[in-house]
DNA sequence: TTTAAATAATAGTATTACTATCTTTTTTAT
DNA sequence: ATAAAAAAGATAGTAATACTATTATTTAAA
């Protein structure tokens, strides 16, 4: 029996919610595919609603714009791996292996754990690296911010921020320091992957490379 | 005598150099005013014209198009902070201390130290934490980087690097934290700024908040 | 002072980012 | 089973964006 997973986001981010029919949920499984291919940039409503063979108007029933629709998967991406993290930590109880699993979490490709995923979660995993910090780097950030659709960001990161506080109860910036390890451990990624100057990555760590670096940060702010 | 402080920005960002006109110099200065009250998003050379008093075709002929232009105006930040940075470490010895003037030039509104500015530092410090990434978090980050125009942030983070090695030499990820540092003085300002719960911001230490994150994310790092 | 280069003025095109309307199909409530 | 409501499809249209091209005028350099 497997389960679908599926997370509901918040009504704000969606005109009409895209996992109610097969065409909204269409619209989310090519757009991940588009963005990942084309970018967010060169990404519009018109490729997207020609790629899966309907009309623009369509897709504007579902989503006000393309930003709200990346909105909607950044947000989805955070429930996603809220629930994950939850799932992984379920049974621990040492707060320094809670830390090291999170970090591995955010530094690795997710997990299909639990259930069977309609999403490309290998096109999700760049998106978010690439894609996730437009969501909130715009003008309109605190317009957006009132209608509480940053939730699921700010919802995980204090969990995050929890388990930092776990590992040392005398640390003055938990938030902070689960936020930066948040985006780090994106831009490491990035980084690595297109600008490797601004990294320490070798041929041989390529891949633990984000974990290594973030681990070593975190346990020293912590102090072991 | 006032001096009049230019940087060389790559030629390939431009397709005519901005700092030999008048009407360039114009552009930039006008740029740096209306993306920081429109976005990046809104902000169009259609606008800018109009702004200026001038019509698109005359910025066309200095810039392919607006990302460039963005490029052109963070590239100057990067170089003018490179220059901000030698001149501020100069006469210091102590590794440490000069890791301190680096973090403090990294969190705070630049000083317009030695010579006049035709900019509006402020709005320039403002755009660098908005919309500094969206140079480089686009699709097309390999073929640009081919041009070498990220040099001057590379080169920052280089030197930003051989300090914090300075302070540690068994340090492995200089090169990373370096960026990290960078990073998260942004987004930490940004956050404390608009999305405070991402933050350990209080109305207290408002003003020196991601400063003081930062050096103490940093001095943990390397072992005081 | 001639020539070249830069700018201004104007026009035009394809694409983007939508909105509107009307018809057909699908779902739901009775 | 059928009527009403909701969703989707088809089509059209508009203002703004992101450019390119052309010619005339002004400014600067040889």
């Amino acid at each position: 029996m497997a389960i679908k997973i599926s997370f509901k986001v918040n009504e704000a981010v969606f005109l009409r919610d895209p996992e109610k029919s097969e065409l909204g949920r269409t619209i989310i499984k090519h757009s991940i595919d588009l963005i990942n291919n084309l970018g967010f940039e060169a990404f519009t409503f018109k490729k997207l609603a020609i790629d899966m063979g309907t009309t623009e108007a369509s897709i504007y029933r579902y989503f006000e714009n393309k930003h709200r629709l990346l909105l909607y998967i950044i947000s989805w991406y955070w429930k996603y791996m809220d629930f994950l993290l939850d799932f992984q930590l379920q049974n621990l109880t040492d707060p320094k292996i809670k830390l090291k699993t999170i970090i591995k979490l955010l530094t690795h490709e997710l997990p299909i754990s639990a259930g069977e995923l309609d999403y490309n979660i290998k096109f999700l995993n760049q998106i978010v690296i690439t894609e996730s910090s437009k969501v909130y780097l715009v003008k309109e950030v605190t317009e957006i911010n009132k209608s509480e659709v940053f939730k699921p960001y700010k919802e995980l990161c204090a969990k995050i921020a929890a388990v930092i506080s776990a590992n040392d109860k005398k640390y003055p910036y938990p938030k902070s320091l689960s936020s930066t390890i948040i985006e780090a451990s994106h831009h490491q990624q990035f980084f690595s992957q297109h600008l490797p100057r601004l990294t320490d990555v070798t041929p041989k760590n390529k891949n633990e490379f984000a974990c290594l670096f973030i681990e070593n940060l975190v346990f020293s702010v912590l102090g072991k």
